[in-house]
DNA sequence: GCAAAGCTTGCAAAGGATTGCAGTGTGCGA
DNA sequence: TCGCACACTGCAATCCTTTGCAAGCTTTGC
């Protein structure tokens, strides 16, 4: 059913029909009655499409995240979502799965799609597409890692503090030897949680040997694969930190399957808050992002843009330190 | 960048652009290749809205998840992405975050963009306008949850089953005071669960008391309150299940609140695998579903569709049971 | 009683891509 | 040499809605 045909029926305009729904101040009182009801009573649905091609607006956002199955990003996710319904918005939400060709895909499909915008979060995606779109004035939003476009808006956690939090509280346990497992280092989130991490340690004067530095993925996979080499290293580490929550997890099947003991054995600390986390043997200690507080302000940003702000804004949030259970003293190395 | 814009600069009509990029087999070579150097020059991207509009198809699949936070959702929607991109399709998710109301909006949404389809798992909407639209030939394909919908394609568990087989794990176990927390009565997961779970202490001879059933709303405050009122009761049961993954860390929070031990204390075990089902104090019995394969299937009934089938198909996979360690012997009621 | 103003409504173009049909030009066979 | 087939390209309609402009009618004011 489409509005000519409602129209037909009722002996009107399109145009009049048209106006009924989306200008009723311009059309008789009666008119819009009749047309309301007609449209009720043949269920009609106005076609988004052809409305969005005359407008050369389809009022929708696009976003990309580098894993849906990622509560962290489920969460973001949600944030945003909720806040573009609320101005009117929908989003189509697009899963990189940590693959850059993937990345590129549903950055071209979005395009296609014509959305308002992209909000997303890189998996190191070339920059070509990405500059030259930006230069058309198309709006993008880079979210909890930087794409590596120059002048885009941007909302991050400050992960090189997040992790110097980690690594004083573990320093502060007196631990000295130290690993960690992070991410690709081509993703700023990979390179600053290594770095932040770095940081702390050599502060302190506290050597991190190359073989207790683990590169992973980022997903649940790496880090059990990372943990297990860690773990089984003539000399290994008296606690370990992990760079997200997927690797974490994978960590603990590591720790779990060489039948180590939570903190007693190894001390844990994590990247990353997720609802599990204080379930756990040791509820773990983590270092906690504002997922929400993310999404929101992605969201926040792309809207501005739309009315036309054209400085651009890089917003940093704070990651927090929540101590639990996962950390201790280390045990004397001969004990072991 | 347009077709047209792109036909200009070339001298050549938006027709032939438009052959050269869909159709290179109807174009002279030569020709082709110049359309495909100023396409890349120019940076055209092609407008999918456009295309849509004319050819009355957006080859896009919409979904409705119940909960986007929840990963078994996750899960589910990360397969039908996968299949459906690998077929040409993209997916527009919409979270109906356990709202009616968001999920008929989010139908609306989705039938004004014009999508092929939509999978959903409803949260009880009312069925007039989905009946509507299946007559006049929209796809619906039901997953997890049946919407109601007489004549329509649907993807679930077999709920039924999955309840027993954590009902008759109990009672092998000798527990005789089992309680239950399910999900709304109105969707039939919450429903069946319960169904399924009652079937299998009546079987048994063991009595089911109204004040040991409690009905949440699939989400985790309401599991944790469920499970505090349960705890609390004057003769608390030995054993407890939990109908989904979310009220079941609902329930884990209440019983660490009432600082009692699983499964000493206390059985618990629940509908829905999660991956730290495994990694907790005691590793979590459940009833596992076969998320991806529900996503999956439900991706392939609506390729079906599309492609003329036109009998319905209801597919009810299977749930099994995975003993880990949150089951025991119920202790002796006096000892508490 | 007439002009001006105001309220409703309709006409028609526009938005970008696709596609049936027709037109042009070339090459080949007879 | 002529005609036909074939390869390629262009014209123009179409998808559905929105919207500037103009026309028709009513009302108001003088």
């Amino acid at each position: 059913m489409t509005l000519g045909e409602i129209a037909q029926k009722l002996n009107l305009s399109t145009a009049t029909v048209s106006r009924a729904l989306s200008r009723p101040d311009l059309v008789a009182e009666e008119t819009r009655e009749r047309v309301l009801t007609a449209v009720k009573a043949y269920g009609y649905t106005p076609n988004a499409i052809a409305r969005s091609l005359k407008q050369g607006s389809t009022n929708t956002l696009g976003v990309i995240v580098s894993d849906i199955q990622n509560p962290f990003y489920a969460t973001v996710v949600r944030a945003i979502e909720q806040f573009a319904s609320q101005h009117g918005y929908s989003c189509i939400v697009c899963n990189a799965d940590e693959d850059p060709q993937k990345e590129e895909q549903a950055f071209g499909l979005l395009s296609e799609l014509q959305v308002s915008g992209v909000i997303h979060a890189s998996t190191g995606m070339s920059l070509d597409v990405l500059e030259r779109r930006q230069r058309e004035g198309f709006i993008i939003i880079d979210i909890d890692r930087y794409s590596g476009l120059k002048n885009v808006d941007a909302v991050t956690v400050d992960n090189v503090l997040g992790a110097s939090l980690a690594g004083q509280h573990l320093l502060e346990l007196g631990h000295k030897q130290i690993a960690v497992i992070t991410g690709p280092l081509h993703l700023s989130t990979g390179f600053e949680r290594l770095k932040g991490f770095e940081n702390a340690l050599e502060q302190a004067g506290v050597d991190l040997p190359s073989r207790y530095i683990q590169v992973g993925t980022f997903r649940e996979s790496s880090g059990y694969e990372a943990a297990l080499a860690l773990l089984d290293l003539r000399e290994p580490p008296t606690a370990l930190f992990t760079a997200n929550n997927e690797m974490m997890a994978g960590a603990l099947a590591a720790i779990r399957e060489r039948e180590l003991k939570i903190p007693d054995d190894i001390s844990l600390i994590s990247f990353d808050d997720v609802r599990w986390a204080r379930y756990i043997e040791s509820p773990l200690t983590v270092v906690a992002q504002p997922a929400e507080d993310l999404g929101v302000t992605a969201a926040r940003l792309f809207f501005e843009r739309l009315q036309g702000r054209s400085e651009v804004v890089r917003e940093v949030l704070l990651p927090h330190l929540i101590v639990r259970d996962s950390c201790t003293e280390p045990r004397l190395a001969t004990a072991r």
